[in-house]
DNA sequence: AAACTACTACTAAAAAATTAGTAGAAAAAG
DNA sequence: CTTTTTCTACTAATTTTTTAGTAGTAGTTT
């Protein structure tokens, strides 16, 4: 298994390939190209970014007819708290109240969703 | 006024360089340099890096002494929101609570964070 | 004031990221 | 069974980002 810290910075090129294999869970190149928008690469230029993908660990692979079918090897959750991590750090001190401060002063949230995260806020405060 | 979807994109090494005056408020090419860690870059390389966040306008300098001090243009909280909503419509459907339940569930809030949080939203929600 | 130092503007080189071409193999079509 | 299409591996070109050199200017030191 792979420790978090181990999972690697992905350029933005690199990451939007991974969010549509996250999305679609997995597919051939041809599948990804068809979740991208116009103007589309080209097919090789998909191909590269999957293969550096598959050399840092992300994606891997497996026979499908002719060709391929790609897979995320990791999970977009532990992604994205590597990158939230170092987002709460760098803007809000790693204070998670401070983060969820920040959004209850500057962006309409709606009652619903504040009903939401008091009910979350709760339950976990039981445990 | 900037308006929020004015504000451009940072490559990492434009935002390592605001992350300092961000926390510094402003300073010369020589104080953000002393705030960067081992290997220090060259002078001109920073003052480079200083130049291309003046085209994009994320910082602004006045003449101080010999030279020029310069300092942030667009507050911290406006980029941190851009990237923030961002992951959050990436990751999370663009929904706070499950941002929130994320960070409940797999990493460990001390009680007194948890207070903090409840007594926020308790706050947020009178209004 | 001559030599030295500190700073910025401009230019350029190096490295990294992005885009895509070509060759070859294998399957599909005729 | 030849031709065409489809796919991957490998290579290469282009663009962007990062790093830094050089020249010029203005202050500092002796």
């Amino acid at each position: 298994m792979k420790a978090i810290n181990d999972i690697k910075e992905l350029t933005r090129g690199e990451e939007e390939i991974m969010q549509i294999l996250w999305k679609i869970g997995e597919g051939s190149i041809n599948d990804i190209i068809a979740q991208m928008a116009e103007p589309k690469p080209k097919y090789t230029t998909v191909a590269t970014f999957v293969k550096i993908l598959e050399n840092k660990e992300f994606v891997e692979h497996k026979p499908k007819g002719k060709g391929f079918i790609y897979s995320p090897r990791v999970e977009r959750d532990a992604y994205a708290r590597r990158n939230l991590n170092s987002m709460l750090s760098a803007y809000f001190g790693g204070s998670l109240s401070q983060l969820v401060n920040f959004f209850t002063e500057r962006e309409q949230i709606s009652a619903s969703e504040m009903e939401q995260i008091l009910y979350i806020m709760q339950r976990a405060k039981k445990k």
